[in-house]
DNA sequence: CTTGATGCAAAATATTTGCATGCTC
DNA sequence: GAGCATGCAAATATTTTGCATCAAG
């Protein structure tokens, strides 16, 4: 995992390179990713930078704002699927794809090599500059699938 | 392609089994989605449904509603990146996935085998019983790449 | 100081829900 | 006929925007 004050550093040299001002919410909301795991909806960060700081106000606008940012620049991701809407998680972590729970809705990591591999290779086929690609696959965790056979006997 | 009497008869055996009722809404927006190809919003779809069949009222509301209801069951997928929010299709079709370009938002199909295979590997490995998956790349298409070296010129 | 950023509130969108009425079954 | 489905409008939820003010550079 990358560290904090590399992508910190990113956030004040991108910034600095598209003449933007580098402000405390927007280190907020970078921050808010960063040290909590998860993926969160643009309101569960709001609520996280409350709690973190609560003598900085922070608009929800501002939150919107300043994901767009990030994404645009790589920093962050979203990943949206069903009812849960779009969640945003820290960027530039080691590559990775999900595993989706559609029952506790659990998001799991991975990476496999032979994917990877593979997208290059659809890129190429269909002349595609390949910038990023996610995938998702949905289906019932270990531990969601034990409390359903539970349930089921009733 | 899956035939479209194949769909409508999987609506109904579905709607029976569930004990609910095969309305023309329903079957609008079914048709709908298997009658145009591409990848569609809520909005559009009941947009479609206008047009085709203006002698039939459907609310957006219905609409959404038997789009969660298709959706549910397997008829229909959606899809979601970017701004462009939720998006709708068939289900049922051969199995696919999608590259979609950021700058013009054209979705192109495929398929990669060896993705598909290493994907239930991926399952097996985290004891995760798969039902779905998606995957997509995003990037800039051919078409794109092209105009934008004319624009770049200037 | 200059210019972009922010908060706030309002506006624009998107989605869901309650309810009287209409249609399947 | 019984009960689910629908349209409509209202209620929510989600995102975006305008603008006066604030703060980074």
């Amino acid at each position: 995992m990358v560290e904090y004050s590399f992508l910190l550093d990113e956030l004040k040299r991108i910034l600095k390179e598209k003449q933007l001002k580098f402000t405390r919410q927007r280190e907020q909301v970078l921050k808010a990713l960063y040290h909590n795991e998860g993926h969160f909806s643009p309101e569960e960060i709001h609520r996280l930078i409350q709690a973190e700081s609560p003598e900085l106000k922070v608009g929800i606008a501002t939150v919107y704002r300043t994901l767009a940012l990030l994404e645009e620049e790589g920093l962050a991701e979203s990943i949206s699927f069903g009812k849960a809407g779009k969640r945003y998680e820290i960027g530039m972590k080691k590559h990775h794809d999900h595993l989706i729970c559609t029952r506790c809705g659990k998001i799991i990591e991975f990476v496999d090599e032979v994917i990877e591999e593979r997208q290059e290779a659809v890129g190429e086929r269909f002349e595609f500059t390949i910038t990023d690609h996610t995938m998702k696959i949905l289906g019932i965790c270990k531990e969601c699938r034990e409390t359903m056979n539970i349930q089921e006997h009733s």
